[in-house]
DNA sequence: CTCGTTTATTGATCTGGATCAAGTCATTTG
DNA sequence: CAAATGACTTGATCCAGATCAATAAACGAG
């Protein structure tokens, strides 16, 4: 593993508190390896054989049932994913696949959890690391159960505008229709939410994302720290 | 604290494993409380200066966004709740009431998150419940945003008749308007998602639920343990 | 027990969002 | 470069579920 690649992972929070010797042996196990575009690297429903590192590209979350399917959620560099199966030693709830070329580090879930009971340091980050997984969830669902997909929108360009901060324009990371199975809503009502927006100053060029006034937009959209802001 | 309480908060997988004497430490700044029905214990966006254990009645877990609101949870004897907010020791997300009479242990938060530096064995039973927490809500996520009410209905249906196990007939816990709000849906559409489930059946008379023929509602249901198996 | 209040049900209507069907681009592939 | 593929948009229509309105039934306080 490259050095750079080493570095970035030991400065993720879930690994920048642990012993040298456990993280080093964390990193013996564990293999990096380049993906191309739209690779199921885990299906729900089997065991979690590895904890996921993205160290490049993206990754898609989802779930199927009863032949419909959802997007969970987005995971872009650097961090971590499936890591409650790992650690609980249970099935995957939600596949994932790149949506782009990415590279994934790979350490076998049993490593973790070996080190897991040998290094209270990484236990302590691993609490951390859940609590937030735990409360990001709990936002999303306000979100699905508390708002219209007009407001979901809404809510989400403005969060995506606070990461670009500064400019009044950002480009969307992914496709639409992705953006749609995580709003909740179809391909075709994203398109017509968009529209809906214009009133507010919101335009859309491809994945170009333009918004004129912040604050008219923020008037209809209600943002809420207990909904939107995923630092805390 | 009488001696069962103090016995049935230790049988908790939270505390089961830990120190005696951690355990003793934690329970001493602990205080034990009746509470009426329809007492507001936490509110969101306060911190949660308490994690909180339900020891008899139970609690709802909403939340509100511009005069909406929405049931997310149920919490019932003996088990925890606010527990990723005390870790982080940051702002609770939820708001929790009191559905009855109900009585609740407190633990303040300082205490819990100083044991929990000090004892790894407790430290190791948070990951797992966080974990736990963690997978509930993905679960409760994937069906929100998978299945129709009416599937949501006669899934939430079966995983009730699997806890009363032999038996064809159950009663609902509680009132069948916070039914509605914790599957998301209104009042009175789970009266006509009730009588969608009569072909199949599913038998209501007041809070008691009567299941005619199980495999019949599962045909329809198509339950999923990846969506409604709570204890993995 | 009785009155008043809340909850549950039922029907009528409305609406947000899904589905279906074209048509437009942009990108890939032979 | 042409054809094919897939993403996005737009319009028409449909449907699940919300809202509104009116009882009916259950519950609680006096």
């Amino acid at each position: 593993m490259p050095d750079a690649e080493y570095r970035d992972i030991r400065k993720l929070d879930l690994f920048s508190q642990m012993a040298d010797e456990h993280f080093t042996s964390l990193m013996r196990g564990a293999y990096v390896q380049n993906f191309p575009a739209q690779i199921e690297l885990t299906t729900e429903g089997e065991p979690s054989d590895f904890l996921h590192i993205v160290l490049s590209g993206s990754v898609d979350l989802f779930s199927e049932w009863n032949g419909r399917d959802t997007s969970m959620a987005t995971v872009r560099p650097v961090s971590t994913f499936i890591l409650a199966a790992t650690i609980k030693d249970a099935p995957n709830l939600m596949s994932a696949r790149t949506l782009e070329k990415s590279r994934i580090a790979l350490i076998p879930s049993q490593d973790v959890r070996t080190i897991f009971d040998l290094d209270s340091s990484f236990a302590r980050a691993i609490v951390t690391e859940l609590a937030q997984c735990y409360r990001s969830v709990i936002k999303a669902q306000k979100d699905l159960k508390l708002r219209t997909s007009l407001e979901r929108l809404a809510n989400y360009l403005l969060r995506q505008l606070k990461h670009a901060d500064g400019s009044a324009t950002f480009e969307l990371g992914f496709e639409k229709r992705r953006l749609a199975s995580v709003l909740g809503m179809t391909p075709e009502n994203l398109s017509r939410a968009f529209k809906g927006l214009q009133p507010y100053g919101v335009a859309v060029n491809g994945t170009h994302i333009t918004i004129d006034d912040q604050a008219d937009l923020e008037r209809f959209a209600k943002p809420n720290p207990l909904i939107d802001d995923f630092s805390t």
